[in-house]
DNA sequence: TCTGACAGTTGCATTATGCAACACAAAACG
DNA sequence: CGTTTTGTGTTGCATAATGCAACTGTCAGA
């Protein structure tokens, strides 16, 4: 904890995500993507978590309820989300949220629209380092403490 | 290119990498740390490309000049930043940006603390694997396409 | 010296966000 | 069964970051 070393390696890690961060975010907003960047971090969460209410959202993406009733508001608009009538599980309120043939068929285009300009940037890496960065950063994102 | 294996490791690392900045942005907007997650990278650019000019940092950030002039205006009056008279290099306009003492002495604050959030969360990690994720994350950014 | 290209600034608009207050529904409790 | 509590979602208001366009100033080269 205390080692020079691996302090070091933390701020590397550090900086460099800073700037995958700020140019991710960047990039996002100017390329006219079939999403935009929000909109596709919440259609993909939908995706994954099938039902998953906007409070579940909230709570993972570290937003305020407010911020994703109004985006909910803005893909149900655009046909794209919709909300269920109530939350399956027991104990559970709310709306469960689902994506329209609509919304997966938009995601589904963004995803590509999105993969062909990482894989520019992959260019060169073998599979196995691809996945060994994915797997990095899967490992990262599950050890989330807030 | 048309390798199915390779894409699915792509769209694998670009999910990360959304989870990855998404969170880092929401944390960072939260975190009442020293420096806000905007103004820390403008910082950490300065500090680590004396002499740059607000274009320059424009240019890799791909941010609008405007936005940048903004921002600056902003750590000029918190004593953090310092606009040179002239940038020093032959055919270089514009003012020459350096960090203030102020401005180092709160980077390296802001540094710490962003340090020990990511520690936590890299808790369990070898430095060999923590060196092998910078290394990745830097290869990345490195092959930056725009 | 004059002109064009570039750096920086500012006005105006938009988007994402937070907080607080509210409305509503479901659960818990008597 | 009625009341209270709790959790979910929405809306009004404010703020921060950003982009675009127009403008100013300045430097370089003809």
């Amino acid at each position: 904890m205390t080692d020079q070393r691996g302090q070091q390696g933390i701020d590397t890690v550090y900086s460099e995500l800073e700037t995958v961060s700020r140019r991710a975010v960047a990039r996002a907003r100017h390329k006219s993507a079939p999403l935009s960047f929000v909109e596709h971090s919440l259609v993909t969460f939908i995706a994954a978590n099938p039902g998953c209410r906007a409070t579940d959202i909230a709570a993972d993406f570290g937003l305020n309820r407010s911020t994703v009733s109004r985006q909910l508001g803005g893909l149900v608009e655009l046909g794209l989300v919709e909300p269920g009538a109530a939350a399956g599980g027991e104990g559970r309120r709310g709306q469960a949220l689902a994506l329209t043939d609509r919304g997966r068929d938009l995601l589904a285009r963004s995803v590509d629209a999105n993969r062909s300009a990482l894989a520019d940037r992959l260019a060169g890496w073998t599979a196995a380092e691809v996945d060994a960065l994915a797997a990095a950063l899967h490992r990262l994102n599950s050890a989330f403490v807030d």
